[in-house]
DNA sequence: CTGGAACGGAATGCTTCGTTCCGAACTGTA
DNA sequence: TACAGTTCGGAACGAAGCATTCCGTTCCAG
């Protein structure tokens, strides 16, 4: 009965075979339950995530002391996502391709939910207040090479960024797929009033360096 | 003590004096800080409202008979709100700025918090239905005027309304001021991304009508 | 066979919140 | 001035939700 609900999960078998290898099986589960769970709600109860996973309740407990480091611990993975994919545009030589194409990846892998909107729900780390720092002088500099190609129009800011991809987050519907498509549109339609085109100047001061996310200070 | 907390809020003086204007001038007092409470959080206790108000908590179930009650006249006063500005737009013979104008208005009162983010939450009226359909036909119609103007790109659609207000509802940072300033912001960045320029098309399949609010049908 | 790892899920204790209730403050009236 | 009715503040109550613990069971490695 514990093997059967794991393996329907569509999990790539692991090499272990038994409870050894069941347990391990689990670990993926798990995280992947929990993932999918708190991008839902960030403040769904961790009997949710249990149930999704197939598992009890212990099953949890025994991997995370408490539901504040298993949250923490997903935030921790959705910023390295960010940062890994920040670093990858960065190959791109394309310098506006670097910028739009890494908008719609990290839109596309529902990073933002699970890092800022995670975020406050713990006590954060000093490494995870690092990575928060490197993830931000990453997009920074993609904006700027971005900016090099005059392609942007020029009351942008680096700032808007975070914006955007709140902008984007919003967007939910009960099929995911369907949320994915919906918010390539209206990434899209933020793309296109990035660009230089038509003079107009964007209303109102830009935003401000944390102005948004006062979360992440460690301690 | 009861009459110096209200005065406190700001309310227009009623002509009413004593008790009873006290009772009149209460009534706009927390209708005014349930709309902020709500705004802010849709789950906030009704504590927090009172408290807010500077009033008791009794003084709200004087007056509602329930935590749903309120909501639901909070949110029928939003939808009349979005009633009133769009027939407002329709008096503009500008189909462009008729369209625009009323999405800034609209996302200046923060009506679509209030109207969306609180269906649900209660048992919606025979009458709010009726609203909303309205309100969904007034829309149709600014957005059917300003296609006429050929100015709308080719691959918008009416839905693409209700995502839009959805993405700048997201925007929401401490001050309330500043919350509007950024959001004025944004609304134009996606105004320009619905105007037809470059000719790069839409991705993916456009929003569906009753797409991402399933809410509304009434009993 | 057996000790322990891994587990399921009920039980526990705490917190939050909607709602009720009661005594007090106040006002208009007689 | 005494009274009846309105309005109010806020403590008390009861239900619900939830993180965490605990215990009995299953299964495998040695």
């Amino acid at each position: 009965m514990i093997r059967s609900s794991a393996n329907l999960q569509g999990m790539p078998e692991t090499a272990l075979p038994g409870r050894r290898g069941q347990a391990a099986r689990n670990n993926l589960v798990i995280l992947d339950a929990a993932r999918h769970v708190f991008l839902a709600d960030p403040k769904a109860p961790i009997s949710q995530v249990a149930e999704r996973a197939g598992v009890g309740i212990s099953a949890l407990y025994r991997r995370y002391p408490s539901k504040e480091q298993l949250l923490s611990r997903l935030c921790h993975e959705g910023l390295r996502t960010y940062i890994a994919e920040a670093e990858a545009a960065d190959e791109e030589p394309d310098a506006w391709k670097a910028l739009t194409g890494f908008l719609e990846r990290v839109v596309a892998a529902d990073v933002h939910s699970l890092t800022v909107h995670l975020a406050g729900t713990f006590t954060p780390t000093e490494e995870m207040g690092a990575d928060a720092r490197r993830a931000n002088e990453l997009s920074a500099g993609l904006f700027a090479r971005a900016r090099g190609t005059g392609r942007l129009r020029e009351d942008a800011v680096t700032e808007d960024i975070g914006m955007i991809l709140e902008c984007c987050a919003a967007i939910r519907v009960d099929d995911p797929e369907r949320t994915a498509q919906l918010r390539r549109r209206y990434l899209a339609m933020l793309i296109e009033g990035l660009e230089s085109g038509k003079d107009r100047a964007l209303p109102g001061p830009p935003p401000r360096p944390g102005e948004m996310n006062g979360r992440w200070r460690p301690s």
